[in-house]
DNA sequence: GTATTATCCGAGCAATTGCTCGTATTTGGA
DNA sequence: TCCAAATACGAGCAATTGCTCGGATAATAC
């Protein structure tokens, strides 16, 4: 029950060639174990096994598996606010319509290729102490879209914000719970859930305004 | 990496009186590890000492740590399923923002009470092997869903009972993540959702039929 | 009472897991 | 070519964990 916050940051940088390969390929075999064998099978040795490496030369860039985790967790967030920034960019004058979905196919991208993964990620974020930098990254994805709301004069833009990333992200793991979830299909609902949600938002202040 | 799936099935029913209670202890004590730590914090061990029992007594009615999940998990679908139910008894008649308020909030009083357990059964819910089991109780949930949606004249009622559940866990679990949520205000916003995405279905099988 | 059954106990074994450290190999520059 | 720095290796220790088993204790039946 020792509390000792395992460390977290990783060890050292990689300078030449192969071990930037080695890097890769103990995030590539953490992502197929997790894959396939959820947190449960997640473990330094197997990883070491899977990426044709010894546990030594993991321990060399990786000081505990949660920095592993962490690692794989920040590229992922990174490249989700990315998609998601890039989704925005040039759209200020676009119909609403367009740049919602653009939001959505950007987010889904994340989750869609492996539910499995993205599952047990977001599983060992909570559990994970740097919960506090995960947490800024999300939230800076709520911001985004609240700065997106914003102008499109949806009340309470924060907190629309939350609701609608929430709301998509539900919708999404629902979907792929039940496997074989066709993701064309699955955008377009999302977006109209948005919409609607949208829809309400504004028209129930603009009642309290009468 | 043995794949030998760990036996599941509750060891023995409890016929004394003592012997239930050793089981709820058991229970609770895994519901206080969950909470406070997470999975990876649980382990035999740790529940039987939590419980203040041996762990020679927790074999005896498990047969293995899964099969406490599974149980808890159990007994949390078996509650959840009930709940529903009964807010939708007697309820025909009734206004359709009265019913799914009462659905809402039914569904709602199994995560809010402890996002951090609810979070952790979750994950173990998708990891473990009873999977299937328990998809089917979750499918019933959807199915009560989409009967009373299929009352309600909404287009595809099965596919948007689905939606609408994953919405509402989505909203539900986004608000417990930043803490301090209003449980008040977050049903009030889940039902404004749902109410908006209803409406844009049955405004858009509304738009096909001219 | 005694016999039988149910329950409980906890030392401790076997397996797993996180991780270190001394050594071997490779690389890139001089 | 030679050397220092970078990288890789993997045996194996210490700790944790899942779980068993033989025997003690309590409840119930007779």
């Amino acid at each position: 029950m020792g509390s000792v916050e395992p460390t977290i940051e990783p060890r050292k940088k990689p300078r030449q060639a192969r071990s930037t390969a080695t890097v890769d390929a103990i995030l590539e075999a953490s992502a197929r174990i997790l894959t396939a064998e959820g947190l449960a099978g997640f473990n330094t040795n197997a990883v070491a096994l899977r990426a044709g490496i010894s546990v030594g030369s993991l321990y060399q860039y990786f000081p505990s598996k949660e920095a592993i985790l962490t690692e794989m967790l920040r590229r992922k967030r990174k490249k989700l606010l990315a998609g998601m920034i890039a989704a925005l960019e040039g759209m200020e004058r676009q119909d609403e319509e367009v740049i919602i979905k653009r939001l959505v196919k950007a987010a889904m991208g994340n989750q869609a290729r492996a539910p499995k993964l993205a599952q047990a990620l977001d599983y060992a974020n909570s559990a994970l102490p740097l919960h506090e930098e995960m947490m800024r990254t999300n939230r800076a994805v709520v911001e985004a879209v609240a700065r997106f709301l914003a102008l499109r004069a949806v009340p309470d833009s924060k907190q629309a914000a939350q609701d609608v990333v929430g709301l998509a992200r539900g919708m999404m793991l629902q979907a792929f719970r039940e496997d074989a979830a066709d993701e064309e299909a699955l955008a377009r609902r999302i977006c109209l859930a948005i919409r609607g949600y949208l829809t309400e938002l504004r028209g129930e202040t603009a009642a309290e305004r009468t």
